[in-house]
DNA sequence: AACATAAATGTAATCGATTTCATAAAATGT
DNA sequence: ACATTTTATGAAATCGATTACATTTATGTT
């Protein structure tokens, strides 16, 4: 390997010119920089970011930690993040942690060894002593999920508020007997958003039945599915369902046209999160869309200047009801 | 921040002992250890990869470069690189290129600047000369795409005889007249995929028709709408379609409902990838499917050998054609 | 007790860069 | 031509760990 003192020694000068040039830091004179050039391409030499992080001690990493990269909903977000960390000069790299805390803790550790400098959390909170061991030390900002009780600042929207409009839209147009396809509740917006949920059906005086409530595991459509088999097997079927997210909405709708019922005359169907998908779907899905782009680059203004050492506040963006054919 | 040396000091020990208790090493008297435990603890001591690193000249850090993070296609696969990289001590770190070089750049030079150990790379070949550059001096393989003048090693499947069975598929049940939606030429499966079409049409005797080939720059479920629909403008319709991804299969299944035609009756639809999505579509769809996970695993062994100086040899993986209700 | 051997620990070099401070060389002024 | 200021460069310390080698301490043997 090509270290930088074979190059000042082609180039017949110092190390300390050689770290110059390669910094265009003050001045060097313009026939030894040349000189420097030339010996730096003809030995193909390629600076290790090692030396050059230890001495500095920052990486100018940024770590995104999601729960699972096939999960539509972040990609937005990960755009927002990577356009802003990069507009910035820093790099990100993506984590997927399974809400597996031991993946997660592969990643804290990167941080904890300055193998990055910050930390965007997606993931719900999964052991709060290690996070707050590590927040307490270093540069972390959650994004979408967040810890009620902590102090980490965090970006988000409002759930029991968007839950609770899109529910009243449901009964608004007439639908009295509104089901719940949620999550695990481990997720806070799973809890906000049951939340809004019950609020919008306390309201109009409608009750809370456990019959028309369903939690799934599995995030995937096949969640939604099952859930959907699940609530057409009761004996008083309800004819309309909220679902915390568009994979699970259409996993709902998918059943229902299977089992030969017209979404949304026979059961209205809302979403949650405008995936690119839900247009694609027949009928188009109504759904909530969160501003995920904004929240993206939020975000990573956030984890950066925490970097830099100044204080942050947490936000909460605004979203929007997007209605379409399923109801 | 705190380092060996503080400990050591707290210890009453050198840094060499207190880094043969770090890393486990050789022979450190149980009362020595627990010494040097205890200082750890207190000063909440965290060693810094950065110094190791340098000193051992390896992270343990695999980068994984795709185009895009919101195309289905690529989970399985990483979930395989995943798995295998971390029984191996490996981490792997995502990177979106969006097949930009400038992108892809950065991440090649977190490899050459040793912040990572190597790459898989499941981009189109977009610079060549860069490529090379990179894969003469550092540890690389591709993955799906590779570039078939070069001789960097990589794992795939044959996607000729992929796509040439999936049109012999839709020819044999009667259809004669059968469309083509691709994608740009740059990826090396869609030139492959298209000769596999041209390929079964020759072989039965039917002609190739570039009225029913389109070619969508979109790689998302619109580009394969809009395909569609301009294959719906032909006087003289297909009655069949190969799409080379299942995102643009259920674009393309969508605008022919959306045109009142029936699927598969008046057209048969084919997809490409078995994405999760492709079985939550009315109908669901025939499709191949890769063995992603598979290839995840044998790019992740092939790259971990690498960077231990192995030689390592490219693969073809088997496919499968999955028949379903749209043909 | 004396010696040989094994185990435990320390000293100092090392990895590859950056940067402070000192010094040499060039430019400027009188 | 000489003093003074400015500019360019180099020597050596530094970042935080690991490790080869040296040295000290402990253990066993006769």
């Amino acid at each position: 390997m090509v270290t930088i003192q074979e190059v000042a020694k082609k180039a017949g000068v110092s190390t300390a010119t050689v770290s110059r040039v390669l910094n265009n830091r003050e001045t060097v004179k313009e026939k030894t920089r040349i000189r420097v050039e030339q010996a730096i391409q003809e030995l193909k030499y390629e600076p290790s970011a090692l030396g050059r992080n230890l001495r500095n001690s920052e990486s100018r990493l940024l770590l995104v930690l999601i729960p699972s990269i096939s999960n539509p909903f972040y990609t937005e977000i990960i755009n927002g993040i990577e356009d802003t960390a990069i507009s910035k000069g820093y790099n990100i790299l993506l984590c997927e942690t399974d809400s597996n805390p031991k993946r997660e803790a592969i990643y804290f550790n990167m941080v904890r060894n300055r193998l990055a400098d910050g930390i965007i959390l997606m993931d719900p909170t999964v052991n709060r002593k290690n996070l707050y061991d590590l927040a307490s030390r270093h540069p972390i900002v959650q994004c979408s999920e967040f810890d009620e009780q902590g102090e980490i600042s965090y970006v988000t929207i409002d759930n029991e508020l968007a839950a609770y409009q899109a529910v009243k839209h449901l009964i608004k147009i007439g639908n009295r007997k509104v089901a719940l396809i949620n999550t695990d509740e481990k997720y806070l917006y799973a809890r906000e958003r049951r939340r809004g949920y019950e609020k919008a059906l306390q309201e109009f005086d409608l009750p809370i039945e456990s019959k028309w409530m369903r939690e799934t595991g599995h995030l995937g459509f096949e969640g939604g599915q099952q859930a959907m088999r699940s609530l057409l097997n009761e004996a008083d079927k309800p004819n309309a369902v909220f679902s915390v997210s568009d994979v699970l909405a259409i996993g709902a709708m998918k059943e229902i046209q299977l089992q030969g019922l017209k979404v949304p005359d026979d059961i209205a169907v809302i979403g949650f999160d405008k995936i690119s998908f839900s247009n694609m779907t027949n009928p188009t899905l109504t759904t909530i869309a969160q501003p995920m782009y904004k929240m993206g680059c939020t975000s990573a203004n956030m984890i950066i200047n925490k970097i830099r050492g100044k204080e942050v506040e947490s936000l909460i963006l605004d979203h929007e009801l997007i209605i379409r054919e399923s109801t």
